[in-house]
DNA sequence: GCTGCATATAAGACCGATCCAAATAACAAT
DNA sequence: ATTGTTATTTGGATCGGTCTTATATGCAGC
């Protein structure tokens, strides 16, 4: 770039095609065909529009030629909770499969509030996003659906989705991924196993628990309703959970945990509590996150690899936009079994 | 919102200030005028405006408007990498100033990728973004700056910035920092005090690095550039740094990591070394992530809130475009030490 | 009834691009 | 030179809003 550059004209505006065109002495038209890239152009006239384009310093409106073309090259992107670094990683697949498509990321980060989510959602209606991506956030009406449904724009559903709905969803299998921990722990000998953290209620807690009692069921193990425990999906949650599980009459001998930060609270209980895990109690969690290969002893956990389900979702989105006659797939991505070290073989004496 | 709602009008075009107006019987400039919430509209125009505007299920075009207005409600969020916490954090607490101020965010996670960030920055100002919040990839070229500058648009730095620069920027006192968690270590009487982790170079950790040097000048301390171990900035790199550092023929009693994730590595490396953290040895982070409450010990720590930095960074950037005329601001927020459990007194026979 | 002055609405250009149909240029063939 | 054809270029309408400048209406005061 050159140190001349203007990027307004002489009035002090912005350079525009129509300056471009008086520059090199050619009408609007011939300007757009070269923006474009058109073949039309003869080779000598593209010379000299580049060259004044280059010397007015010349920025290209893409809001302007989205008007006109009634296009959009901006997607919306509704997370629910950017501090998690779960979502973070979703996010960033998201945008890297957006930034590769050429289109721009729209973000709101909703901090589960509904009514902020409804704002922001509207607001990037307003502004034309080609389609949303959306993580809802917990408490969110089903009304919002068949709004959506009215809007009459692409969504795919991301990591979350809302119950019984018939928009686009690209999600990770829970369902499974509990049952093939719970399945490791029943390998191991357990038969005493607790579900910790999770918010009632939730689809994705009732998904989770769902795969916990599927296994269970298929080892022919009658489920004891007390080893479920409810707490709040972080550390903190995860010590409370694990108090109240080793305070049963009979305690568990292993913990599926609704995700790793329950974990990591978990694991901290239990060495309070004076159990080494890995030993003396078993541990799993869920999600996978950067952090859990460096617990002591190492994590075992599920995998549900939520930057490639960003870049999924993001694909499932741009096929949505070029074609929406198409009906709106709902793709479910298998988890994997990650084992590390907080897991052993059932006790002798328990 | 009523179940009839059209959203496209009868050529199944969408709906606009036209098709609202001929509805209303009234003209497209009563409409806009209706849109703005103009004192000037009649009461009962008003209402009839806004029925139709409900019938039909119209939109409003805010990039139309944009456009005519030559104004832009768009900000642009260029951030290094989002899979680190510190920056997702940084990131949700500019969303939400940004959207508190009615403006939408462009987001875009260059993955500390040069060629990607440059990329995305000049879409972004193609889409008129009205200011640039700017979190620089590592190996930035300073020529960016320049180009930056003859971009004519306000941009703000975040947490990292580019050496010797006019644009504006908000970040956190490093230097102070790390000059408060030496001092807390010189306090408790620790004379070889190791620096582990960080990328030379890297103003980030030239500013770390300066505090800590500041720190043991203050002390009277004799610089030992064997104790300043670079390494990578995650928990592989602090377990490398520590073992190199303990492989020294005068091994330090004492350490501050670059970063937190740095010293989750350096707390399993000192397990594994069987050094009890806390007692034989001391360790110090930079961050306060929010999993450094939940090592083992807790993890004394420096905090920089990167949430309330992204506050004040959105707030800086919207004053600069309100008022471009107004030289940049430079804004250094001071740090806190948290202490955890992670520092004691220097053990006695070391 | 007429003037004066608000109050309320409307007409038409305009923002910065693209699209379409039509005009011109270039060049070969007659 | 004339015509036909193809290769380039252009004018002007248009996307969906807002702006500026009129115009219509209402009502007080004379």
């Amino acid at each position: 770039m050159s140190p001349s550059v203007q990027t307004s004209n002489q009035e002090g505006r912005r350079v525009t095609v129509t300056d471009v065109a008086r520059a090199a002495g050619v009408s609007r038209s011939t300007v757009s065909l070269v923006l474009r890239n058109s073949p039309l152009v003869k080779r000598e006239t593209r010379r000299r529009v580049e060259e004044a384009i280059d010397r007015l310093g010349y920025v290209y409106n893409r809001n302007a030629a989205n008007l006109r073309r009634r296009t959009s090259d901006m997607v919306a992107m509704v997370i629910n909770d950017l501090t998690n670094p779960f979502f973070a990683e979703l996010a960033v697949g998201l945008e890297e499969a957006l930034e590769a498509a050429v289109y721009v990321s729209l973000m709101a980060n909703t901090g589960e509030d509904p009514v902020r989510q409804r704002r922001v959602m509207e607001a990037m209606r307003e502004h034309g996003a080609a389609g949303f991506i959306l993580c809802p956030a917990m408490g969110t009406e089903t009304r919002l659906v068949a709004a959506m449904r009215d809007w009459n724009v692409p969504v795919i559903q991301a990591m979350r989705w809302l119950p019984g709905v018939g928009l686009g969803s690209v999600v990770p299998n829970y369902a499974l991924g509990m049952r093939m921990a719970a399945e490791h722990l029943l390998a191991l000998g357990h038969r005493r196993i607790a579900f910790l953290g999770g918010i009632e209620g939730n689809v994705v807690t009732t998904e989770r628990v769902r795969g916990y009692r599927d296994a269970l069921d298929g080892a022919g193990i009658a489920p004891d309703p007390s080893l479920i425990v409810p707490a709040a999906v972080n550390p903190g949650g995860g010590i409370e959970a694990l108090r109240a599980a080793l305070a049963l009459e009979r305690p568990p001998t292993a913990a599926l945990c609704f995700s790793d930060v329950v974990a990591f609270g978990v694991l901290d209980a239990s060495a309070a509590a004076g159990l080494t895990v890995g030993r003396d109690f078993s541990v799993i969690g869920f999600d996978d996150v950067a952090t859990a290969r460096h617990t002591l002893p190492p994590l075992t956990t599920v995998a549900v690899y939520p930057q490639e389900l960003g870049r999924r979702a993001a694909a499932a989105l741009l096929r949505r936009i070029a074609d929406p006659s198409e009906p709106p797939e709902e793709e479910i991505l298998a988890p994997s079994l990650v084992v590390r070290g907080t897991c052993g073989p059932v006790p002798k004496e328990a």
